[in-house]
DNA sequence: TACAATTATATCAGTTTGATATGTTTCCGT
DNA sequence: ACGGAAACATATCAAACTGATATAATTGTA
């Protein structure tokens, strides 16, 4: 029944480096996995109170006499060995949902131009974010000997510079076989 | 407050071609949406009774006589009026969640070897479903005079072909950049 | 000092997933 | 012709997830 909490697993693995409160968590998730994957307030909070029930995580209240709510979660011994576990096992499912394709697949009903609109956004877009791709991958080669961890960050920014040339590219051909279909008739 | 219903307009674009029933509808998204979209029947069948109700599509049942429920749906007016507003409004998200990237992410708890078994799951994975899409692209290139809608068809095939290739190279390159890290320890 | 931006937690309606339940009809091999 | 497997068909549900909103403290800055 339902589907497995994905999100139980990039808390564990955000809070196996530092405590951090949900907020933080947040921040990273948008800071460093934003391309590939993405959790909002109303999946994380829950989350972490779930991970306390179950023993996974700890939490503290860090506000040493002020009134601002901080609640920072560590991560326990069982909470380690629930992320190892989850990471040595097979990877289970990719999962994406493009609205450009979706449309384009009905674009029969709208004209042409409409389209080609489309997927030049769609160009510009992802045209835009690959500098700042390629400053993390600069970043990122800098000071790969410095942790074993930033050789896998590297790899997933790979991955991110990598397919977004795919969609450029992509809608480069698209648009000028529309507009090929435009003049021929 | 929530988000908004996608299936609405998935259910409205096949139906704008002809009477469907809601398992033929998810065949035919399996068939030509599942590598860039995906629904199941538990969002198709409410779907197409929330569009029923509010008068997008209109139902008959096609049992005569047999016992076997039979529920073809027809697009009304109101539907390809609802579904070329949608079409027309700017595209708002594209959506991905990368479950092989947040293991990798996190794969310096990882011995370099399953982190690489992982990547050339993932590779074969794509690798053997480029053949399928390069069938269909050969398939919709010799009938691409008969109908508008197969040029659009074409390129949603293309987009695919082009992300799956960027998949395979990227995971090649992945895998030696960890070899390599392998012999300078 | 006041205003804006950032930090921080929390909740909620509506959407989606992935699985399960239940039964009919068609196809195919023996 | 019979029986079982595969395909057809609808339906439901718990849990996960989205995207927005609410509320308030703290920090930066003009």
């Amino acid at each position: 029944m339902g589907k497995e909490n994905k999100t139980v697993y990039v808390v564990l693995g955000f809070l196996n480096h530092e405590d951090l409160t949900g907020y933080e968590i947040k921040t990273r998730i948008d800071a460093s996995l934003s391309y590939f994957w993405g959790a909002g307030f109303g999946q994380i909070y829950p989350t972490l109170r779930l991970l306390e029930k179950s023993g996974l995580v700890s939490k503290r209240s860090d506000n040493m006499g002020q009134k601002m709510e901080r609640i920072k979660y560590s991560i326990t011994g069982e909470g380690r060995l629930a992320l190892a576990k989850w990471l040595s096992a097979p990877v289970e499912s990719e999962y994406v949902k493009y609205e450009i394709l979706l449309k384009l697949f009905f674009g029969s009903i709208l004209e042409t131009q409409k389209n080609i609109d489309n997927l030049l956004e769609f160009k510009n877009m992802y045209d835009g974010k690959l500098p700042v791709l390629k400053g993390f991958e600069t970043e990122l080669e800098k000071i790969k000997d410095q942790s074993p961890d930033h050789l896998y960050y590297l790899l997933t920014v790979l991955f991110g510079e990598k397919v977004y040339k795919a969609y450029v590219e992509w809608a480069d051909e698209a648009v000028e076989l529309l507009r090929k279909s435009q003049t021929n008739n």
